[in-house]
DNA sequence: CGCGGCTTTGATGTTCATCAAGTAAAGTGG
DNA sequence: CCACTTTACTTGATGAACATCAAAGCCGCG
């Protein structure tokens, strides 16, 4: 846990256009920075909602837990993007969790701060309506894309996904288990496996433990199409 | 196509706490109630965003339209609520359509004096921003308490909504058709019509074509608890 | 080294979609 | 208001998609 030195912090020039430097300096001066390791918890379900978090630099997962011990991932989380959603302003305690997926840094800013902020400045509370609305927008239409798919239409989502929105590379080592695939497309460990395998042996992708080498975008890209 | 009557308006009384009498007034004095008959649309998608809607009274269901004509149910909408939801505003186009399954009236308030006031009325866009993020909140966790179920635990989940959340009552008429449960739960018509068979063939519910009674809580609850 | 979690494959059974066909209900035009 | 068309509802039969169970190899980590 430490400050940040804000003279070349990304915030500065990306988080929000309508604030004041006298603003931007405050929050900068009292904002704190946190690291975490791959598997860490950033947030537990449950947690009393004290900070407005971004994350700086990583991979996360927002996640539920169940009540038989079984995880739906929300969606994922990369630099620049908020992990403070949802319900954040008007609840008093998390309903998700948050896990490093790689080694990550976030930035934690005071939600007082932020309400305080808000409540002065109109611009920047539209702002923050903006991006809080697009980021909800996006999960809830990403969920339904992934529910029209059949297994295999959601594999070659997932995996189009990552390809174009996190690694913008037909190559790249996958940040995340098998499990993890299953818990975010809502089907069985083993099915997701089945289904990179057949992938595989079509000679669609290649595969190397967790590196996945996308081999042939079109047929990937007219599974996730058509299943 | 109305001027509608304010001086009743639960606009006024429930729609923001942080905004000036003059300021509510002025948006009263010109905002415009449209009515709409069952199965009309309020909304398509595709449609350029103009007006911010919320439902004055009856019920509608927002969706998607997807290629091969079918559609994904998002969310039911019931009085008071807003229906323009995700990036109203930071979008040009709606990315969803709403079309009402009941009678219905909304009231439509330029988007441009929405935009005004939140930008002048930091307090009065923080009160916006957090109804905007409850309601992403309710339909992403609702959507996620969809899909962990079966099918017999969905048709069970669907029928305690609407008797919780919308009757108040463990017999009323359902709005909608067999055909729009199976597009909200995600399962086919024939399917959601076979679990309604079977809660009535085990004395869970009566079925009088539309009208459903809830005769044992308990048990449906059960099922729709663990399936 | 050994433990636990992740990965993989196979066998089996359940759940669900699809197809088909018929009845009921609701809207439409003469 | 009736014939007509369409849409909703229902049931059954069948097969495909997917979950579950089981077992074994792999890998990383203390």
């Amino acid at each position: 846990m430490e400050k940040c030195n804000c003279s070349n912090c990304e915030l500065k020039a990306m988080f929000f256009e309508n604030i004041s430097k006298d603003d931007i300096n405050s929050i900068c001066s009292r904002k704190i920075e946190k690291s975490f390791d791959k598997g860490d918890y950033i947030l537990s379900q449950g947690d009393e909602i004290m900070d407005f978090l971004y994350l700086k630099s990583g991979l996360v997962k927002l996640f539920i837990h169940n009540e038989n011990d079984k995880e739906q991932i929300i969606a994922f989380a990369k630099p620049f993007d908020f992990l403070s959603i949802l319900s954040v302003f008007s609840g008093k305690y998390y309903s998700y969790s948050i896990k490093a997926i790689e080694k990550s840094v976030t930035c934690n800013i005071k939600m007082e701060e932020i309400r305080k902020l808000a409540a002065e400045n109109g611009a920047f509370s539209f702002d923050l309506l903006q991006r809080m609305s697009l980021i909800s927008d996006k999960i809830i239409l990403e969920s339904l894309e992934i529910r029209k798919r059949n297994l295999k239409g959601r594999v070659a989502y997932i995996l189009l996904f990552f390809k174009n929105h996190i690694y913008q590379a037909a190559e790249f080592e996958l940040p995340i288990s098998r499990k993890e695939i299953a818990e975010y497309i809502g089907m069985t460990t083993e099915n997701v496996i089945r289904a990179l395998t057949e992938f595989r042996k079509d000679n669609i992708i290649k595969i190397y433990g967790k590196v996945i080498e996308i081999t042939d975008i079109k047929r990937l890209e007219s599974i996730s199409k058509h299943g």
